[in-house]
DNA sequence: GATCCCATACTCGGATAGTTGATGTCCGAGTGAGAGGGG
DNA sequence: CCCCTCTCACTCGGACATCAACTATCCGAGTATGGGATC
């Protein structure tokens, strides 16, 4: 059980998106470029996001991508459930109404399966984490991290250096 | 990013043996069909177990598995871990690397990627509930949900009634 | 009656196909920008 | 000098190959059992 590398790149995206000037944006070209991964495949992503209502597109020259809501009302799961989906990581297929001690389970309104109940709790746990973590957070440790200059190079490179 | 039917298999492979009377097993043509799955795909699963010290197996007529260890001391990460895999559920490829207003970076020595430590901390919040979770707890409930009658009829079954 | 031996049937284990989903690539429809001509 | 129009290049969006992993299946090696022959 491994995220797809589409959910890496849309979350670089966002970050790099969030780090622009408000009421610019960035085109999928200069996205693929930038974080090194192939263009075409990397829009698949951004579309993705756009259907969820995270970005907006704009077409035409001077076109591109920019965020559709504030960086603090994104959070990490938001994003990872535009690309990824929004199912849980475990599937219940109720195996246990095979059993064959039990005839005419299928049809039978069961307790929850406790197994699952249990997966479900992790899943959730995982969720959470994420569901609390913003855009703005992400944000903001980057800029702890990076070096001011390289913020604002990359942030001119995006916009059409 | 969903869990393999074989997490859910093996985990209720794991709860059946658990249910039986210590120094018995269970064959896998047996947990297949009580299950209502392949046989020779679960075989797979149980495979995987025996090799990560969770079940022993025995060769030859009434062969079959046991619980290598006391339900106490298997927890579900175990179970999932041997199965699925020990690799964390977030893959970091260092994309922020491929920068082109960084040149060099590839070398150089980053600190923590903001946006990996994110997900790792989720991926740490999902196992810590299943690292929690021992089969012990699991039987336990799985008792208070079950009828007692189906729970013997399902015991003697397994056995090779 | 007890012991030893052997054939047997049953078990697990690894090697082998098929299928779905993720990955990667391509081309076409639409559109805003900018140049050019006219007023 | 300003405005309108048209062309164009650039954008996104969806449709099309390729690959890997999950799923499913098969057959062979090994072994404890159980019966039978022997002492």
């Amino acid at each position: 059980m491994i995220l797809g590398s589409q959910v890496e790149w849309a979350l670089h995206c966002m970050t790099a998106l969030g780090s622009l000037p408000p009421g610019s944006s960035a085109t999928a070209k200069r996205l693929a470029e930038f974080h090194g991964v192939p263009k075409e495949y990397l829009a698949k992503a951004l579309q993705a996001l756009a259907a969820a209502g995270l970005v907006e597109s704009s077409t035409g020259p001077k076109g591109g991508y920019s965020l559709a809501r504030a960086p603090g009302d994104i959070s990490l799961l938001d994003v990872i459930e535009a690309v990824e989906g929004r199912q849980r990581t475990f599937n219940c297929a109720e195996i246990r109404r095979n059993n064959p001690c039990w005839p005419g389970a299928r049809r039978l309104k069961l307790p929850p399966c406790q197994i699952a109940a249990v997966m479900y709790e992790a899943d959730d746990a995982w969720r959470e984490v994420l569901r609390k973590k913003r855009l703005t957070q992400i944000l903001e440790s980057v800029r702890t991290v990076a070096p001011p200059a390289l913020m604002d190079a990359s942030r001119d490179w995006l916009l059409g250096g």
